[in-house]
DNA sequence: TTGTAGGCGTTATCAA
DNA sequence: TTGATAACGCCTACAA
């Protein structure tokens, strides 16, 4: 990498950087005048403030210090959202883009910005929640446990959580994941099949790959999943299928690779299952391809079930429930950006719709 | 939307917020000692450190604030990024993502957040990058005359740009435009292409669609694209095309439907080309849906080259320019946060690589 | 229209 | 090991 120190054309370095007081001083006037030169431009005769914005650019002085404003006015111009993963991956989950493409929409119409606060699962180093300049937090699917999420919640500010955890005193904004799942379950019933198998996302925060039990499954920190699978176990358990036959997958990470992983897992516990179910489309997608490999047919052979609705997945006409992704962070931007913003304990629960594509069909024979 | 006031569960709103010096003064230390038990654990009894530890607890101090923190030590804990888009828009470009992606990285070691600063194309409100706290920013493919990327310069703080445009004095990432659009051109003429087509990407800050002239081409404030479309004319010139017949469409949006558009103005201007040049592969892709709609076979009937190499791209084996859009990202977040930063106007310039695919061939007949 | 002065909450420095 | 003091740079009543 080639690195030419060139030819420095900034201001004079030897003196300190100019404030507004040692700007004032320079040409004579408050500190007073100075700011409401900034701030409040129709205060000032134009003369004079024409005099302090060319003494300003003279000095180099860049405008009042956001820093320094911040801690007096209180305010940041700025929230922070909290992610459950390393933030390079987030940009990997279409769902998770959807979101953050909502909420950004609602932070540029407030005109401020928004903080990407990274939030490792195996770091329990919380801070850069604890040294965020904002006012406030939007939390996107964090599990129950998560100390930088407690974190956030230490910190006193306004927050939003999306999707989970449910915790009194902040607001929240979602959907109903156990009705969804349950309608998944329902038109799979409808179709025939009894014999199933499912891959669902990670249930806790530690890297783990494999069959569920029914007590996991139930004691999952990602609430999220826990409520896909009760609402999966609910639809099917009503149906007669005893829920204790059904192989459960966790995968750790969320990638068509993992889906082809965790659809051979549950492939090997039962080869004879006539669905797959996934709680995710990626998960979904991924399975597809595994089965693809083992040249088993979608829907013939193996129907196939997603969650979330992304633009892949219905490209493919994948059978699948759609969220309004984006909208949740339109909701949950607006939640907390609301300038009437006094009760907390709102809850925004948003609609889905199954939607029935060319991956699901009756079981054969 | 139901909202329902629940139950606050906050503690005592009563009491004005615990600060560092009411701490001190309610356990009868000094506030240094406060101060030491979170910042310098080492430098105090561990019995008096609980003590602190516990009376915070008790009065729900959440710890020294960030604000007045960063107002002493002079360090915010965050970077700017720059786009020139609204937010949400950037999400949806691939190789913008990946650049984010790349970015990220960085900070997530560097344990210092990401503030997306909002740059609407055609605002002139640069307050949003006037108040932020952030210690440096990044600029990613800002056309050269936007007041947000001179409001930047002039906060005189550390700033890497990235793609564009060329400035003396902050560092750049960026790759050689001209070179690899050349390196097209030179592939299609080696094909025996002679009649083309050109879009390409918004070349200013107004919204423009449609044929771009000589003059406008080489005055582009969008120094990627000025580059890119030099690069073609030079490689074309060299064998002998004649630029000034060539029709080149501008596109100010980006995105599938703006290719489609593009490509139909290009066809519209010449129906006769054999081969299709787009500015990126966002805009490539989209042409060949249109081509698509014609019945226009490709490459067959008309060969279709694009630029970035994105995912999406490379698995539709499109011909095009790979560029290492995640390490810009990387290397400009190194060049920010790099500790011994000293030397400014330092450049990087990150390889490409032409790749041919299967929608370039000899032209028909 | 302009100026005075106090304080926002913290940390660095130096002394005890 | 702990404490006193002085900034950090700005905003905003209030007064003139």
């Amino acid at each position: 990498m080639p690195s030419y120190p060139l030819l420095m054309d900034s201001p004079p370095r030897s003196r300190p950087p100019a404030t507004l007081a040692s700007l004032a001083a320079e040409i004579g006037v408050s500190r007073t005048t100075v700011s409401n030169a900034y701030n409040r431009p129709d205060q000032l005769s134009p003369q004079l403030r024409a005099r302090v914005m060319e003494a300003a650019a003279r000095l180099g002085y860049p405008g009042p210090d956001p820093v320094a404003r911040s801690l007096r006015t209180r305010k940041a111009g700025a929230v922070g959202l909290l992610l459950t993963e390393q933030l390079s991956y987030a940009f990997r989950d279409p769902a998770a883009l959807a979101f953050l493409e909502g909420l950004t929409l609602e932070c540029d119409t407030a005109r401020v910005g928004l903080l990407l606060v990274p939030a490792r699962p195996g770091s329990d180093d919380v801070s850069g929640v604890a040294s965020a300049a904002v006012d406030g937090f939007v939390a996107y699917s964090m599990p129950d446990d998560d100390p930088h999420l407690h974190a956030v919640l230490s910190r006193r500010l306004p927050a939003v959580i999306c999707d989970q955890p449910a915790l009194r005193g902040t607001d929240l904004v979602g959907i109903d994941d156990a009705a969804a799942a349950r309608e998944i379950a329902e038109h799979l019933v409808q179709l025939g099949h009894r014999r199933i198998g499912v891959v669902c996302m990670r249930l806790g925060r530690a890297r783990r790959d494999g069959p569920v039990d029914l007590a996991r499954q139930q004691q999952a920190h990602y609430h999220v999943q826990r409520h896909r699978l009760a609402g999966l176990r609910a639809g099917f358990v009503a149906a007669g299928v005893a829920w204790d036959r059904v192989p459960v997958v966790e995968q750790f990470d969320h990638s068509l690779e993992a889906g082809a992983r965790g659809a051979a897992a549950v492939l090997a516990m039962d080869p004879g299952i006539t669905a797959l179910v996934a709680t995710s489309d990626v998960l979904a997608m991924g399975a597809m391809q595994e089965l693809a490999r083992r040249r088993q047919r979608v829907p013939e052979d193996v129907s196939v079930t997603g969650f979330d609705g992304v633009r892949a997945a219905l490209d493919l006409e994948l059978t699948t429930v759609v969220q309004p992704s984006l909208e949740k962070g339109r909701q949950a931007g607006r939640l907390l950006l609301d300038p009437g913003r006094t009760a907390r304990g709102r809850r925004v629960v948003l609609p889905t719709a199954l939607t029935p594509g060319r991956t699901t069909a009756p079981p054969r024979i």
